[in-house]
DNA sequence: CAGATCTACAACCATATAGTTGTAGGTTAG
DNA sequence: CTAACCTACAACTATATGGTTGTAGATCTG
């Protein structure tokens, strides 16, 4: 059987393919951590890495499109703030996972406590 | 201030970096829950998808590496499992992130409730 | 107003990634 | 034994990614 993953909740899936990618590099996951207060602009949380000031603006891009950060102007300045409700959105997918788990799991023990329906009489 | 990421905990980011990363991509995803039973061959996966076995087998490298699979060889094929441990480890990955939320929550509420001892006197 | 600061974005480079095909060795089936 | 099958890995291509520098516009400050 093959799956056009293209196109099956191909919504979900890109959300899932964002969130990730954007969890997967060490100083964005940092940004994340020094952002949940919401105070920070780009270039202060710029000037807490060894790389360029557009490197770390790169970043915050990445974790915007992934909606992990939301970016609000405050004069000149853009302020980061770490958006909980997608970091919770990721543990909802990690569950998603250990649910397909534990119906495995339930099938399992079906088949050991069911009274032999499986055999075909 | 500039934190050396290279050194500092490098191991558990270094572990971070790995496990994100394998499940930024949909088709490793699709991988994991077709593997919790533990009985799929990576050739009996490849025919899942469209693409060669060569690319499948990329990917379930990927999640070996990252410890999200673990492969045992039976007979001549290679029967591929998901790794729920470490799934489990990437919910905790996540939950850091909760506690660093919640610690910010607490610090909050903390200057709000303190009868004014953060004033000089 | 003039200069400094913050942001956005383009252009560029090096490397990593996702895919391909091809080759070779171990294992099973006829 | 031979043929089919499963796996591993190398070599290659195209594109994505992470970094750089440079430029330009908006905003604040003296």
């Amino acid at each position: 059987m093959v799956v056009d993953l293209t196109q099956e909740q191909g919504a979900d899936e890109d959300r899932a393919d964002l969130v990730f990618n954007a969890l997967s590099h060490r100083t964005r996951r940092d940004i994340l951590r020094r952002s949940m207060d919401g105070e920070l602009s780009v270039s202060s949380l710029a000037r807490s890495y060894a790389m360029s000031f557009a490197a770390v603006q790169k970043h915050v891009a990445v974790l915007d499109r992934a909606g992990l950060v939301t970016k609000s102007r405050h004069g000149r300045e853009q302020l980061v703030r770490t958006d909980m409700a997608t970091v919770h959105a990721a543990q909802g997918l990690l569950d998603e996972f250990e649910t397909v788990w534990r119906a495995r799991i339930d099938r399992f023990t079906n088949v050991l406590t069911t009274p032999s329906e499986g055999a075909t009489p």
